[in-house]
DNA sequence: ATCCAACCCTGTAGTTTCTACAAGGACGGC
DNA sequence: GCCGTCCTTGTAGAAACTACAGGGTTGGAT
């Protein structure tokens, strides 16, 4: 299969494809005579792998690592086991964060006045100096 | 102050003032005669700002936004209004993504059998097809 | 007077994960 | 032969900084 037929098959942009196989993630495939890249079953399922990995939240650096032992199945299961324990950790302190500025927008968003900035509790909190 | 000085009291970083004022955002302060950055209590009131609606998550287009209407104490309070409900429901989207990753996350970590990754239950879902 | 650490300057390049061209070649149907 | 769609490479941009490199300045100790 060719570029546009992978991406629309793994729902991934064809020039991210590309840009998967500079970084080394997605192995060059074979070319046809008009050196159009040609893929193969092997390839949609490793693309495959990565986006779903993606759609995890993995960086790139974990999916690469995450493919290594994906290729060599009788590693220890450990090192996929710390990768994603650590990943879940830093969503989970990404949720935190967010939820904090959630907690503080709403609450200035409730306390506006919609009159002028003049007194605009929004424009106050933010500044000058409390 | 110098910017040393400026970065501690607003424990924001001296090259990030920098690019601050490159973008901007912050006025270029008077020079010494040595040509070194000496800045007032308004460089300071307005890093301040910067710095809290940035710790609220605000783009710095929006902070753009939000120090021309700070600037303008005669403008109605709406736009301040409509640029935080818009970046308030961009936070709630991005907690609502990052929710379901840590529950797909929790469900493959707890389904872990600590065995090699042949039968291990993360590579298994990221990986052939299902 | 000299020395040194700690500060400051400018400008550029790197980070991350793509996305968007630009300029050109290939293919399939009419 | 032409048109629209696909493919190729390479480069630049987006966000918000961060990290140098290669210099000048300051202020205190010796």
């Amino acid at each position: 299969m060719r570029i546009g037929e992978l991406a629309s098959a793994t729902r991934v942009r064809a020039e991210t494809i590309r840009f998967y196989e500079k970084q080394g993630l997605l192995p060059p495939p074979a070319r046809t005579s008009a050196n159009y890249r040609s893929y193969g079953t092997a390839h949609r399922q490793r693309l495959s792998f990565i986006r779903r990995a993606r759609d995890l939240g993995f960086r790139l650096e974990d999916v690469r690592e995450l493919l290594v032992l994906a290729d060599d199945r009788s590693q220890p299961c450990g090192a996929v086991d710390r990768i994603a324990t650590t990943h879940l950790a830093e969503i989970e302190a990404k949720i935190a964060d967010l939820g904090k500025m959630r907690d503080e927008l709403m609450r200035l968003l409730g306390s506006c006045s919609r009159g002028t900035v003049e007194d605009c509790h929004i424009i106050e909190t933010l500044g000058p100096d409390r």
